[in-house]
DNA sequence: TATTTTTTTTGATATAGGTCAAAAGTTTTT
DNA sequence: AAAAACTTTTGACCTATATCAAAAAAAATA
């Protein structure tokens, strides 16, 4: 998959609106450990992630790392709690694998939305795509046990789970790692 | 509040777009207890809810009743997991007060998306913000306590936390009404 | 207003998952 | 390759919240 092909299967664009659409994002390349948002900054752009492994984050005030969301290959990514309203992020996102990510900036975006009727199309289904995430992994924190989360994540996100480090998964699954590591050893 | 005025709260339309879309809202009154939409059916309206209080849940495996969202006065309500992508609902949506709404087909309301390009910006902006509430209550299961969700939604939602049954609040909350019921008694 | 039904509170006890600490295993740096 | 720095596992013990049960209170119905 690349930017391309994941921008037409959400909406198909007439050709040369893709082109236009494809071209206003640019490449970018991050080692791993690279912060692309640090906390108490805005979100100044969207993400598409064509390959790697990110998160976002917040240190609580026992100094812990709350992950509070992973983005894998061909997908969007975003400061969720900063980009959409443009707001200071209470969290950082940061690389947990080198990533090529291609980027365009809000204000380009809203050109782009104000220029193009299926490009606003793009982001409303975008995010209900995102919400659709969110459905799922709320009603999974409200009634299940630390197990049938991490049985959960397992199936519907198994790259993530076997790439990312397991205090990070922990964190994201709202458990500790000691919790998580027993989880894993009794198979 | 009322339906005109919320929607050009959202986004300024034109005075006669907004009188067309204002004009699709067809007025619907129901009483208590009666279901909007019945688990398994797939939610075929948008509503907006100008008077009243409403809530989504489902029935676990054990028969106790989940509560997953809420819903009071004016906002919109919807089956969270089945209206935007019309797969049927894993919840029933029932009124818990007597209700007025305004109520747009599906199909009407992707007419209207098609026709104007505001209106599709209408509903990017709107899951948007249900979006952000999502974040919210996401971040406060991951690690917060009982008591500190409980005081959460007390500050966001009083509205929904003094006219809403306390059986109802606690399962929204991911608690055991007898768990809520310690929270409220240590005042 | 009395009766029935539903909701909320209180009590006793159980358990999933937390905390703290240290050992074992990996990965990164020198 | 050795040292340093992380990450994961294991163990002992603790706590927030669940479960089950029954009493009390409130709301709905006759």
């Amino acid at each position: 998959m690349n930017l391309q092909h994941y921008l037409s299967s959400i909406i198909p664009f007439p050709s040369d609106q893709l082109q236009i659409i494809r071209n206003a994002f640019e490449k970018e390349n991050f080692p791993k450990g690279h912060r692309l948002i640090n906390d108490g900054e805005t979100c100044k752009k969207l993400y598409y992630l064509e390959k790697g492994l990110a998160r976002s984050f917040y240190t609580n005030d026992k100094g812990k790392e709350i992950t509070v969301w992973f983005f894998n290959d061909d997908n969007f990514l975003v400061g969720m709690d900063s980009f959409f309203n443009q707001q200071p992020s209470i969290y950082a996102t940061e690389l947990l694998e080198e990533c090529t990510l291609y980027a365009i900036s809000y204000d380009k975006l809203h050109e782009l939305f104000d220029q193009y009727h299926l490009m606003e199309r793009f982001g409303r289904v975008l995010i209900t795509q995102i919400m659709g995430a969110m459905v799922d992994r709320l009603s999974a924190f409200q009634f299940q046990t630390a197990q049938e989360r991490y049985d959960f994540m397992l199936k519907k996100y198994p790259k993530i789970v076997y790439r990312a480090p397991l205090g990070t998964i922990a964190s994201y699954l709202g458990i500790t790692q000691e919790t998580l590591s027993r989880i894993r050893s009794k198979h």
